[in-house]
DNA sequence: GCACGAAATGTGACCGTGCACATCGAGGTC
DNA sequence: GACCTCGATGTGCACGGTCACATTTCGTGC
């Protein structure tokens, strides 16, 4: 009865319309939900779809409309709880919104590597490019490629406003250290991330301006690579001289390296040195000892890049400018100074 | 001149083909490679198609051969270590064959949000699915769904060979077991991983035989969930019994946690038990006492997934079937008993 | 010099959808 | 009742490739 559109291909919405006794264009107004269609004929249209299993394809909408309904990610060191989890909430958030996501990966910082990157992306047309990665390099080389599809990356408050989400990293960095000051250390140091990072500048513009809001003489921060690995070789460096009480890291795996390279001196964390991380990754609390770190929300700023990509305004305008605040998460890494 | 073409629209093959002086088909033919096309031909066609910039409209070729040049991944608790890097390794294997990844994200393990999951991927037609998510439920599910694409995991002798890569796990398992026993343990627990992931199915086995192998009394596995919260759980849990010298935990995240628990219960590692995790994640080195545990070579094990989905035997021919090896990274966590 | 097959290229249809425009009928206005 | 409006639906084409088949070009043997 309901086979004769089975041969062998799927259904596409003149089979629909056939079985409904209607033209496929009505077909094609009930997929869109267009307004004037008779609320008889929509169920009669989307009883015959239920029945033959009919799936819209997705390449012939594409190529009709020039647009993919995909959003690409452009992701660098994806293997790390941060990037990793912002391209899960995107992910997510892009499927409620109907979209699908496909992810580039930057092997390397090169100008090369970014270009084909981006080039991966757009061949797939993409409407539109989260950039999980040194955002500094990869906008720069989507401007000169004159990319015609909108871009955002994640931060707050900077030069790149017209592309960015507001998660105030700067709030999130002035409330570690904070909280260091208010422990009563005076010599603190910040292991920043790569500074084409815009969170990582954020995160050490935080600390800076915490440090001369409260007076407390600032030093220069140091630029690292977000691994543990790093977060390690800079601790022992730093053991070396021993004139801070406290370190501000800009991720968790850096914190911990840090940890592991003051142990590894003779030391001890928070007696000796008190460290902060940033992220709150799931391991965190089971640290030793358990970290102190700040934890933003990724599902809300998935949801933002999204809807701030599609354009989708009407999603969360109350507060929308407006940032996520991210929160202090005391645990057992630090404590009062020593001495 | 040459920019008749540009009327806000991209160029596509019968504009080159009019500036090439040739017909549209030709340039479909440069385009695919075709062997029957003269070399002056091709290079006046390749030298317009670099003259305007011209790239091929994957949904428009997508549309007529009905395959999309896309894999998808379908990923769970993919902001963890392992799924992150094989989804990492998959894009890069797949980049270099011409294919774009498309991911879509396990919210849960309900049988709804499984064929959602997988009918998201099926709306890119995607040309094939990796599944690195509970893989026997969703094996199931995508039985049931009648899917046409190929679909693999990653795991190595089991009862889905058809759809399985040959990374080692169970060599991997007895690789660790094998370890605590020469170090003279004989009551060794197995934390293992949710039994639907076949790779925690098969570090488990690899536990059990070499264990039984060695005539070491086995004791029954402990099923985890992956995250070191569970670890740290039951962690305190067992150390009420403490009936045991060592602890294989099915990954590093569990080991994290077993380790607080021990420690949080006021006894040592590895002086009163000593752990082994899996995957080597870059923070293992830097835990407290660094990890011992087994690496796995992701990139390795992404390209093969690719090249298998994509029947492309004649890749890696050579030791194909043969498994990737694991390999023990021996660090601080174990030593030999305390009694 | 011509027949012949293979190599090289061209022609037209088709994939499944959305868009612009045409059509049709019902209801309101005068 | 002629006219207009507007809601509901239908018609034909365009999107940018590939495929099957037709046609032209070219080298070769006799």
């Amino acid at each position: 009865m309901s086979d004769d559109a089975e041969r062998g291909r799927a259904p596409n919405i003149r089979d629909v319309a056939r079985l409904a006794g209607v033209s496929h264009q009505t077909v094609s107004r009930v997929l869109n939900n267009h307004p004037s269609i008779r609320d008889s004929t929509r169920d009669r249209v989307l009883a015959v779809m239920d029945e033959v299993n009919y799936r819209p394809n997705r390449a012939a909408r594409a190529l009709v409309t020039s647009r993919s309904r995909t959003i690409g990610v452009l992701a660098s060191q994806r293997s790390q709880y941060g990037p990793a989890s912002m391209i899960q909430a995107i992910e997510n958030a892009s499927k409620d919104a109907g979209y699908l996501v496909s992810t580039s990966n930057l092997p390397d910082t090169s100008e090369e590597s970014i270009v084909a990157a981006v080039e991966h992306l757009l061949s797939q047309s993409v409407d539109g490019i989260v950039v999980i990665a040194p955002q500094v390099r990869v906008f720069r080389a989507i401007e000169e490629l004159d990319v015609r599809v909108p871009f955002v990356t994640v931060q707050s408050g900077g030069d790149l406003d017209d592309h960015s989400i507001g998660v105030d990293q700067v709030a999130g960095g002035r409330l570690a250290t904070r909280h260091l000051i208010e422990l009563g250390h005076r010599n603190i140091y910040h292991l920043a991330g790569p500074q084409d990072w815009i969170e990582a500048e954020a995160r050490m513009r935080g600390f800076l301006v915490e440090m001369s809001t409260q007076d407390v003489p600032t030093t220069a921060p140091i630029l690292g690579d977000w691994t543990a690995d790093f977060g390690y070789r800079a601790g022992i460096e730093l053991m070396r001289v021993r004139d801070f009480t406290a370190i501000f890291s800009s991720n968790d795996q850096m914190a911990l390296g840090l940890i592991h390279a003051i142990r590894d001196e003779g030391y001890d964390v928070p007696r000796d040195v008190s460290i902060v991380g940033f992220d709150d990754i799931p391991e965190a609390p089971h640290f030793w000892p358990p970290l102190t770190t700040v934890r933003q929300d990724f599902d809300e700023l998935g949801r933002r890049c999204v809807a701030r990509l599609l354009g989708n305004l009407e999603v969360d305008t109350v507060g929308y400018r407006g940032s996520i605040d991210p929160e202090l998460i005391i645990r057992k890494s630090t404590g009062p100074p020593a001495f």
